[in-house]
RNA sequence: GCACCCAUAGCUCAGCUGGAUAGAGCGCUGCCCUCCGAAGGCAGAGGUCGCACGUUCGAAUCGUGCUGGGUGCGCCA
């Protein structure tokens, strides 16, 4: 249960009854109306703006509003004070019992504390990484996998029914390159030297490839045509690329629900479907595009081409769907795919995309709002750039020969745990640092090693428990009276943890997985806070050997803390560490 | 030329979809600790939220126009 939610709703209700009572007016719109934790602590509790978003519909002062309303929200037990400040705002302090009750509720529901069911099991497909099946996932795609992995763990976690879904390119030129470039690697395999003209795949990784197709054919194919070869070396290629991309992404921890090929759209006729219902809409013309200003191609001829009338749906121009030679753009498969995506029901699409795909955007939103009629929303994340470093000195990779740093070579480098967290320690549209070395460093400026430290610090003090012979287990702990918890900074860690359900539903509905790293990263804060003023004082150290209620009470907490980091980490999608090494 | 993204402390970044005196880490200054509850702690200084108008009770947040940086701009995917 969101505690903030719940506050809510007593705060609307008690706005119904001065409407009942007449004293305010009927029919009010609350939509606007927020609870939220002020920024300033000293605030109390839990702030709403009530009085002042209802002020001018109302006709009456924030202040009166606020007046008449804070007796009413002081009456319910959940509250310890009400105060009416600034220029209408609504402070509250709620009873300790109401913290500790979050405290008790995270213990008793485990991993499952903070599952929200917003999402109403509403269906979602979330397409991300959808590389070129043409060689092994490289850092750009890591930011992109992790992100929209984590986003499809918070959305399934906030009750919504998630697809992650991958789209195979294996359509267009490029996997006929592809193809020629693993043909070459096949004639080196069977004892040839070759070199990789310009325009083929230079990378050692297809070398591999070329020994597979060796071991296949045998020298069935050294003297084939290209035409008869090409089609079962480019199926075998792609197959073989798919195979170590699904590898790439296993090291991450990532499974795609669904893989769907492009190919298999233009196979079955299913582009001219999904134009049709558009034709059908009037979407559909052949006319002469612009030049493009500025920067005009030096072969550009105006030539007559099938558009899309993108721009009555918010594009700036109509988009191509035939190239010269007649046949589909990249684009029209791609309104086909989305097509298919409607079809299937889904009640909202998310696109996770890379920064350099940000032109994109426009036109598939256009295409998604036309084939749907505005129904399905598209939502498109954009990943910006990841910068390497190694110990603060730019990590410069060679692109010419073939050479780029790949998703295998971080993951091997830092760990999937890692690499995981850092890549969501920002929000998807700012760039990244990555520094190999900062990364793994073991220290408080390292976002990884806090959190991770906490839970570590948690394990460590039940393990403490355990050999004191005091009993932390988990069912002990759900029944402990968790009353002794008086310090504040054992309250406000309650209140951090009270807020985590609160944390993921927000963090759900903007589409924000780094929200949860934040939140991780502050209530880290605040337990270690905890932890070093036992240091100080004694009297706050977990365990205390002259006083069992309340190291009961203390272990319950901060076993609390350790449940939720824990379900935290696992919607990004990284394994809590139970020591530090 | 146009579109999209970004601009917040010296540095790296948060800022909860419009709330109160804008936060954290690093760095800096000053104390404390160096006891494996180790891989530090406390406090302080530091801001024209790129600039200018506008919207309203209220703007870092929304709108418009600039400035500066990134990305992209038929027949590549």
């Amino acid at each position: 249960m969101n505690l903030f939610a719940d506050i809510r709703s007593l705060v609307t209700d008690q706005l119904n009854a001065l409407s009942v009572e007449g004293a305010l007016p009927e029919g009010l719109d609350l939509s606007n109306v927020a609870v939220e934790p002020p920024r300033d602590a000293s605030h109390g509790d839990m702030a709403t703006n009530a009085a002042m978003v209802l002020a001018k519909h109302a006709r009456m002062k924030p202040r009166d509003i606020a007046t008449a309303l804070a007796p009413k929200l002081e009456a319910d037990d959940r509250v310890a004070s009400v105060e009416v400040a600034g220029p209408g705002f609504i402070n509250l302090r709620l009873d300790s019992v109401v913290w500790l009750g979050a405290v008790a509720e995270a213990l008793k529901e485990g991993a499952a504390f903070g599952r929200s069911f917003i999402g109403g099991g509403e269906k979602v497909n979330v397409e991300f990484v959808s590389a070129n099946p043409t060689g092994p996932l490289h850092v750009g795609h890591t930011r992109g996998a992790v992100f929209g992995d984590a986003l499809s763990n918070l959305l399934a976690f906030a009750g919504y029914d998630v697809t992650r879904e991958y789209y195979i390119n294996d359509g267009g030129a490029q996997v006929d390159v592809l193809a020629r470039s693993a043909y070459l690697r096949y004639r080196e395999a069977r004892g040839e030297v070759v070199e990789i003209p310009e325009g083929l795949y230079p990378g050692g990784y297809l070398k591999a490839v070329g020994e597979a197709l060796s071991e296949e054919y045998g020298d069935g194919l050294m003297d084939a045509p290209e035409s008869s070869w090409l089609p079962d070396v480019r199926e075998f290629a792609i197959e073989e690329m798919m195979k170590a991309i699904r590898a790439d992404l296993d090291a991450l921890g990532i499974r795609m629900d669904h893989f769907f090929s492009e190919r298999s759209l233009t196979d079955d006729g299913r582009i001219g479907e999904a134009l049709k219902s558009l034709d059908e809409k009037g979407l559909i013309y052949v006319g002469v595009l612009e030049p493009p200003k500025g920067k005009t191609p030096e072969d550009w001829e105006p030539r007559p081409q099938t558009l899309f009338k993108s721009s009555e749906y918010g594009d700036d121009v109509d988009r191509p769907l035939k190239k010269s030679d007649n046949s589909w753009t990249y684009f029209a498969a791609d309104i086909a795919y989305h097509h298919d995506k409607v079809e299937r029901g889904y009640d909202q699409l998310i696109d996770v995309f890379g920064a350099d795909h940000g032109g994109y955007v426009k036109r598939m939103k256009a295409s998604v709002a036309a084939l749907s009629n505005g129904k399905t929303p598209l939502d498109i994340k954009l990943c910006q750039l990841v910068k390497l470093f190694q110990g603060g000195e730019p990590f410069k990779m060679s692109k010419r020969a073939g050479q780029f740093v790949t998703l295998r070579d971080v993951v091997d480098e830092v760990g999937p745990d890692v690499t995981r967290f850092v890549m969501l320690t920002r929000k998807n549209d700012a760039p990244l640092d990555f520094d190999f070395v900062k990364v793994k460093e073991q220290s408080k400026d390292n976002p990884v090693f806090y959190v991770q430290y906490a839970h570590a610090r948690v394990m460590s003090v039940l393990r403490g428990a355990a050999a004191a012979g005091v009993d932390a287990g988990d069912a002990t702990l759900q029944a402990t009276d968790l009353s002794p918890l008086t310090d504040p900074a054992e309250l406000a860690v309650a209140k951090k943890l009270a807020e985590w359900p609160r944390a993921v539903e927000q963090a759900a509905q903007a589409h924000e997985p780094h929200r949860i790293a934040f939140y991780l990263y502050d209530l880290a804060a605040e337990f270690h806070g905890l932890w070093n003023k036992g240091k100080e004082d004694p009297s706050l150290r977990f365990l205390r050997d002259d006083d069992e209620a309340l190291t009961g009470a203390r272990i319950a907490l901060i076993r609390a803390v350790s449940v939720v980091i824990a379900a935290g980490l696992g919607i990004l999608g990284v394994t809590p560490v139970n020591e530090m090494r």
